[in-house]
DNA sequence: ATGCATGAGCC
DNA sequence: GCTCATGCATA
């Protein structure tokens, strides 16, 4: 939908240039609609006038929230690829606008590092993202037992299924019946997030009401999906059972003071960053310095709106076409 | 429902 | 410093 053509300039090196940004900026200047909703006008509820940072981490030195601390135990992770092979890197490539341009200014804006990003090395990187965060002080059994979970092709006969499968297509219809279930017990998301303390999983903890919704709507990364998948089953036959007793347990956590600020990346900025990422998903940190002073964010800020852009464009939904 | 953030583990 | 799984805060 969207045409550019970029006079790429001549030097640029040692970092960045004010050219190069400017040509991103003018990019994100011309307003890209997007087909499902156009755009509104829209200015966040806040744009700093000088900072657009308001994020004051309000470094709590609270050592530890009891709960809140200690309810990061996650889940074990199955990571599927670690010994034998994995089998699923067939993902995403979802974006390709302007490939000729690209390469022109990567070429510029990386004199040194001939990154692909999309193309080329992006196939590499794929499909290995085998390791288990989260465990602080888990059990034992890292990522062995629920490694391998392909579904050959026959989900079921035996009578013992541990129901680790792996296509999106199952996952997809999973997804929709926690839904649909989780409405029809009228609980919510955050429910069944707590609610999943209370199933005593060996590793499983709760879960926050972001990731339920994130189940729920396929906007997680495949791996993470196939992970949280038994854990939501085994929480539909819990709530089900408790249903029917008629039984329910007061679930709570406690609220301990955090307030974390989230900072608001003003329109005008997030619109930079996007033309920025499209020409460069990855930037060093020096050009991540230079666009943060450029947009007037914190460089931090820049560094992790990045991550989460290149996080966002692996998750799920219709990224596979299995 | 999502945006920005933290942190573990890997490099 | 990156990737990933997750979560708090928010629109």
């Amino acid at each position: 939908m969207c045409a550019f053509y970029l006079p790429l300039q001549s030097n640029i090196f040692g970092g960045l240039d004010e050219s190069l940004l400017a040509r991103a900026e003018a990019l994100a200047a011309v307003d890209i609609v997007s087909p499902g909703k156009s755009h509104h006008h829209h200015h966040p509820p806040h744009h700093s006038p000088f900072k657009p940072d308001a994020t004051y981490h309000t470094m709590n030195t609270i050592p530890c929230t009891s709960a809140a601390s200690s309810s990061s135990v996650p889940i074990s992770h199955p990571s599927a690829l670690s010994g034998t092979h994995h089998h699923h890197h067939h993902h995403h490539h979802h974006h390709q606008p302007h490939q000729a341009l690209e390469g022109e200014l990567l070429d510029h804006i990386t004199p040194g590092l001939a990154l692909g990003a999309m193309t080329g090395p992006d196939g590499s990187v794929v499909s290995t993202p085998g390791h288990a965060p989260h465990m602080a002080s888990m059990n034992p059994m890292h990522q062995a037992a629920l490694s391998m979970a392909h579904a050959h092709g026959l989900p079921s006969h035996m009578g013992c299924m541990s129901d680790v499968d792996a296509d999106p297509r199952d996952l997809e219809a999973f997804a929709e019946r926690v839904r649909q279930r989780r409405i029809k017990l009228g609980v919510t998301q955050a429910d069944v997030g707590s609610a999943l303390a209370n199933l005593k999983i060996p590793g499983v903890g709760s879960l926050s009401q972001s990731t339920i919704c994130r189940f729920e709507s396929l906007t997680l990364s495949h791996n993470n999906m196939i992970a949280l998948k038994p854990i939501l089953q085994a929480w539909l036959e819990e709530a089900e059972k408790s249903h029917r007793e008629k039984l329910t347990k007061p679930e709570l956590f406690n609220g301990a003071e955090k307030k974390r600020k989230r900072t608001s990346i003003a329109a005008p900025e997030k619109r930079s960053l996007e033309a920025y990422f499209a020409i460069q998903p990855r930037p060093s940190s020096e050009k991540i310095a230079a666009i943060a002073e450029k947009l007037d964010l914190k460089k931090n800020v820049v560094r992790v709106w990045f991550c989460n852009q290149r996080q966002k464009q692996k998750r799920m939904k219709y990224s596979a076409g299995i």
